[in-house]
DNA sequence: TGCCAGGAGAGTA
DNA sequence: TACTCTCATGGC
């Protein structure tokens, strides 16, 4: 068990901002978050974060992982004072953070959920673990599965795909994994460059690439513009976010806005 | 029953 | 370049 100061943080809001799909609230109120190949268990009391793992994993991984180096309070007190939408945005989602999540995890993830709505997108995900992942043990002794990686996903058929609810995404989950492309070779490239080799792969356009640069690549500069953001920029910002007040970390804000917009208002 | 969802590809003008 | 249609499918 490790407990650590960490502020702003809320599991809650992290769980359900549709950044990652595989952190779920138990009975005892705790969250079980599965990552890269492993699993723990995380609560807050406070402003102390629970996990409940090794003091050795928190610190090659799950610390990482939660971003800890990022001042988020300076972000949220960084919001233009005359911004009364983003002020309340930032107000109601304060606890969100940008989680560090595993690169080919936030490929596969994210082009499944294309024209897809996020419980719909969990299930699947969870669905392709089961199948193709490997089986786990966590520290409570429930088994879990691992996201699948490229040579195990290869394996799969269009037909085992479709039966794991990817609809007509199916084929491009499996042309990428039957693809030459290497995704950790993004890591050592121009980010605007790693965006264009993201939209050469069928199935990804310029927004999934943005979620995977965000997510995966942790590009805070990205801004993903999905059906949310979009009809909130048209209700808010005449159509356009003035993303340059926000210079290197408009990926943070855009999350802020997509949370308060998709779980705290009616459009 | 029809519309929507963290969109993108293909066809057409 | 810009627009439109289509693609599965579960939830509301």
């Amino acid at each position: 068990m490790v407990e650590k100061i960490l502020a702003p943080c809320d599991l809650a809001q992290i769980a359900d901002s549709g950044q990652c799909f595989r952190m779920t609230k138990q009975d005892d109120g705790s969250y079980k978050i599965c990552a890269a190949d492993l699993c723990t268990y995380a609560q807050m009391k406070g402003q102390k974060l629970i996990l409940e793992c090794t003091e050795q994993e928190f610190e090659d991984f799950w610390k990482d992982y939660f971003d800890w180096d990022t001042d988020y309070q300076k972000i949220c007190d960084s919001v233009d004072k005359e911004d009364e939408f983003l002020i309340e945005a930032v107000k109601y989602g304060s606890g969100m953070r940008i989680l560090k999540q595993e690169l080919w995890e936030m490929l596969i993830t994210f082009m499944i959920s294309q024209n897809n709505n996020i419980p719909r997108i969990q299930k699947s995900v969870e669905t392709i673990c089961e199948k193709f992942g490997d089986k786990k043990t966590d520290i409570r002794g429930n088994e879990y599965f691992t996201f699948p990686t490229k040579p195990q996903l290869a394996k799969a058929s269009i037909d085992e795909l479709r039966q794991c609810g990817l609809g007509y995404r199916d084929r491009y989950i499996y042309e990428i994994a039957h693809s030459d492309f290497d995704v950790y070779s993004l890591k050592n490239m121009d980010i605007d460059l790693a965006e264009k080799e993201l939209c050469k792969i069928t199935g990804v356009g310029k927004k999934v690439a943005n979620c995977v640069k965000l997510f995966g690549l942790h590009d805070l500069t990205s801004f993903p513009i999905d059906t949310w953001i979009r009809k909130l920029c048209d209700k808010y910002y005449n159509g356009s976010f003035p993303v340059d007040k926000y210079k290197g970390y408009a990926g943070v804000i855009q999350q802020y806005i997509f949370f308060y917009g998709r779980t705290g208002i009616k459009l």
